[in-house]
DNA sequence: TGTACATCAGTGAACGCGCGTTCACTGATGTAC
DNA sequence: TGTACATCAGTGAACGCGCGTTCACTGATGTAC
């Protein structure tokens, strides 16, 4: 795509410098969507997406490990915005199924951008580091969502939570890394997931 | 451990050449196996750990990327049979209990062998490499012993089996990259899955 | 039995490459006097 | 209003590194005569 500097781009205005710490998470970001592999996005290709010299992202990132610690985060918030939104437009059983249908359009719609979410294992153990939080919310979402439906007998929403969070995540990764496999549809896949999780059909 | 060619090895006899392939292959298993990440298994990390200088390999490997496949073969194998043996422990519902537990173990005891399986994803979309024959025999181990469980109403057993795999799949890579996430007891999460299948509990 | 020779198993040096990071710098722009 | 100066946004060249791969080679071992 560019092999030197862009060409085109101006420096920002004086005061906006900060305005590059943006660009630089898009470029990573447009990398990440067009390879698929986060080994592809160097500090060097990122620099060259973004149309700056490779120096130039250090007054805002200390590193490269920086620049994928703030992809992730924002990532997390782009895919719990995702199953927010679907949450908050339904009910009960149907709620459920709209956040597990979110989740596996956003891992389908940004594979690259996913992938990294659980590539980059956190190093301390106890509390996970800050770009984690949506993710987390995200999870939250699930177990409420499973806690809410009504007239059931197995009230265990955190191991029901659990069972489809894993579930979900296999369906994300193992789609785009076996994609000759003959999958499932996905909705049917996940109707099969939860019908179990309540016991009951879905509809 | 090593830095440069291993102290004290000594060239394989006229006529056992080949050998060198078998060494090869295990060195970089021990190092997938050491560090869980195949960045790290760089053609000449391979052969230091194997003990020689980095052309030799190429008498027994076309480039990096047929040892990489080589072992993902072997470890499918390695895989497939395990399940192998614990199908062959039981019967109903505990034989397909007993084939996910013993999945598990397998990627529980070699992080680093299992993580390779997924990671290099197949070129050809219709027909599966010769590497992921045994896997598709593991796979096929399950959609069995759901098949054969007497005395069920809901004869889907390929649909089924997705979405075991897919659950199987996301704890052992979950469990990894979230180490500091209250994961519930594997067995538990196991049977919470088949018995969602089946419809019945499994004890 | 000796010896020339072919083959085998593996090596050392070198290549070009892209990487992350450092350093001293440059040119534009706003500001104090 | 002009001008010296500080600050801002970003650059070019260079560093050392490990990588995959190539090349011509070496020393040991078996074999034909």
């Amino acid at each position: 795509m560019s092999q030197e500097a862009k060409v085109g781009r101006v420096s920002n205005k004086r005061g906006f410098g900060a305005n590059l710490r943006e660009e630089i998470l898009s470029a990573a970001e447009r990398l990440l969507a067009a390879s698929g592999s986060s080994d592809v996005v160097t500090l060097r290709a990122i620099a060259r997406e973004t149309g700056i010299a490779a120096p130039s992202v250090y007054p805002h990132f200390s590193d490269r490990d920086a620049i994928l610690d703030a992809v992730v985060a924002r990532t997390f918030t782009a895919l719990a915005e995702e199953c927010r939104a679907a949450a908050a437009a339904s009910h009960g059983v149907a709620k459920v199924e709209a956040i597990c249908l979110a989740y596996l359009a956003f891992a389908r719609n940004s594979p690259g951008q996913y992938r990294i979410l659980f590539e980059r294992s956190p190093a301390n153990i106890a509390s996970p580091p800050h770009q984690y939080a949506e993710g987390i919310a995200a999870f939250a979402m699930l177990v409420d969502a499973l806690g809410d439906i009504a007239g059931r007998d197995v009230p265990d929403s955190m191991l029901e939570a659990q069972s489809i969070f894993v579930a979900l995540h296999g369906i994300a990764t193992l789609t785009v890394a076996l994609p000759g496999f003959p999958w499932a549809d996905q909705t049917v896949l996940v109707r099969t997931l939860i019908a179990k999780s309540v016991g009951r059909p879905t509809d």
